[in-house]
DNA sequence: CACTATAGTGAACGATGATTCCGGTTGTCA
DNA sequence: TGACAACCGGAATCATCGTTCACTATAGTG
């Protein structure tokens, strides 16, 4: 509870980037695997430095967790940006979005618990990230508005619900269960009829 | 662990049975509003016994979620069952179908986490249940495509999938999510164009 | 090469919560 | 109305984890 986070402009010392760097990365790991219920000692231990290291750079396993989530938006962004770019026909561009950004879903265990409803705060802070998503997000289906390929109703929210949905149904062990059809399924209720 | 469940035949005590009615019910209750998080403690409290009296009943907590997700869909499988003596549309009478079970998975946060992955094991000791729940969604979908009210090639799961999804979104804190909205969709995407 | 602010370490702590255990109760049945 | 097996109660126990802290190590600087 010292400093929030490194907001400092002081530069961190040569160690302690490279520390945090490892810290993030075996967190990614981790969590990826586990979801949120990994244990802060399995990421030091992966990281190799001791456990107080972690918690100098990030003071709660919350804020830890948080920042997870706030870069894995910031990917979603970065791909919806990339495809804002392609010149193809807008749903399929969309389509193709929501592909991809479910293939990394199914790899990151920990997004996808906070996709599917853990932790309102780990949510709630990364509200800017989620802002700019949606706005994307927003800009893709007006083309496709446009284009007329896509009900003429979606919101972007919708797409956020189906992935948040999606999410869920990737966690759940139920036999029978296949998000991949489930997606199809999803993408094709967007479709304008 | 003296035995996993009364299964034995010889009949309960009296008072056994009826401490065991008010730990079921106050359990529903405590469950139904903090999800499975809630603590034994409140579950005996509420039910004005001691906790060693719920232990006795039901060896683990997860002994006692589960008999409770279990019940869950015994009543969903009842309400299918009822919906099959409807003589409406098929489609719509699935589509009821699906309204009104959202409304009760909307009262109740640990069906609504076992809906949207939390737990494998309480999931797995439902099996049967969920097999004649989808059974019954079977015979229901079987109408409305003999209708042709309903896409062809939707599968019970399907509707599994989607009921999983949306309990997800429900949990879901993130602003502007509106699980009536993303159900409504859902219900149109099985609609036959 | 000192010196010191920054970092790192990991054993110890404290809170939480499930589960156990055993002395005391109470149905039930002869 | 005993007698006893079946039950109940709830303090105590045990395990798990997040978090802290007193101490040591080391980058960076003059």
């Amino acid at each position: 509870m010292t400093d929030i986070l490194s907001h400092e402009d002081r530069p961190l010392r040569a160690d302690a980037r490279r520390n945090r760097e490892r810290i993030l990365q075996s967190a990614r790991e981790v969590f990826a695997e586990s979801g949120s219920e990994a244990q802060i000692d399995d990421v030091a231990r992966r990281a190799g430095v001791g456990v107080g290291t972690v918690y100098r750079h990030y003071p709660t396993k919350e804020a830890l967790l948080t920042e997870l989530v706030r870069q894995k938006f910031v990917r979603f962004s970065a791909a919806a940006r990339e495809a804002l770019t392609h010149t193809g026909e807008p749903f399929d561009v969309l389509a193709d979005l929501m592909r991809s950004n479910a293939a990394e879903l199914e790899r990151d265990a920990a997004t996808q618990q906070a996709m599917s409803g853990i932790g309102e705060q780990v949510w709630a802070a990364a509200t800017d990230e989620l802002q700019e998503l949606l706005s994307l997000t927003g800009e893709l289906i007006g083309r496709a508005k446009a284009a007329g390929t896509i009900r003429a109703d979606i919101v972007p929210t919708d797409i956020g619900m189906a992935m948040c949905g999606l999410s869920a149904v990737m966690a759940h062990p139920a036999p029978g269960f296949d998000w991949h059809r489930h997606l199809d399924l999803t993408i094709d209720m967007l479709r304008a009829r």
